[in-house]
DNA sequence: CTATGTAAACAAC
DNA sequence: GTTGTTTACATAG
């Protein structure tokens, strides 16, 4: 119990380490015995969107609109989208393919499930929201996902969130009756409840 | 080999 | 039926 909160700034940040032999990947075989919990924590990768946005939006000067996509994230993107105008809908065109890691695309950039559901929870109220939550925000903010065939992706959306245990949170609605919250993982650094982490895998 | 997507069986509610 | 968990397979890199 007592080993959990000892961690330094540098594990936190691994690359400030002075010595770094950054080898992540191999945690498994190297560091596990250690903390495997932290490493597990701490293996969310990057959810820098806007940093996405630049690469993005470099790799194709084709779109000078999209520049404006970037100011319009910084400031707090209030995309309540309406009705996905259909200029939306244009920059979506068919003749967009997208690689199959990448199977929607949010404001013309191809996201991962995972950073699609990301991408939900951070611009949710509070970075909670429920199955169905992230299904309607899915679905009103990513075209890819207006074809009729919300089986399929709804599936892989549950899909990724069981899987990923050390990228969401799973974690009980107050609200009687009604489905788990899903959260980043990473709330679990700020939770004020000591010790119980739920899991116990055996 | 790893990360990801897709399909599907299955349990719990 | 919905929500989660899990396994299996396919494919891109």
């Amino acid at each position: 119990m007592s080993g959990l909160i000892n961690l330094q700034l540098e594990d936190l940040m691994p690359e400030l380490r002075p010595d770094a032999d950054h080898d992540f990947t191999n945690f498994n075989d190297q560091k596990s015995a250690d903390d495997p919990f932290l490493a597990e924590l701490f293996d969310t990768p990057t959810y820098d969107f806007l940093e996405l946005d630049r690469q993005e939006i470099t790799k194709e000067p084709e779109n000078e609109t999209m520049l404006q996509t970037e100011m319009e994230v910084e400031n707090e993107v209030d995309l309540e989208v309406e009705k996905t105008s259909s200029q939306n809908q244009e920059s979506i065109n068919s003749d967009m393919k997208f690689c199959s890691s990448r199977p929607g695309s949010f404001r013309g950039i191809p996201m991962t499930y995972y950073e699609l559901i990301e991408t939900a929870l951070t611009h949710s109220e509070n970075g909670k929201l429920t199955l169905k939550e992230i299904y309607d925000w899915l679905f009103e903010n990513v075209a890819e996902f207006h074809d009729g065939n919300a089986k399929k992706w709804q599936n892989s959306i549950r899909h990724n969130l069981s899987l990923h245990r050390s990228r969401f949170k799973k974690e009980q609605n107050p609200e009687e009756g009604k489905s788990s919250l899903w959260s980043l993982n990473i709330a679990r650094c700020f939770s004020t409840n000591d010790g119980d982490f739920g899991d116990n895998d055996s």
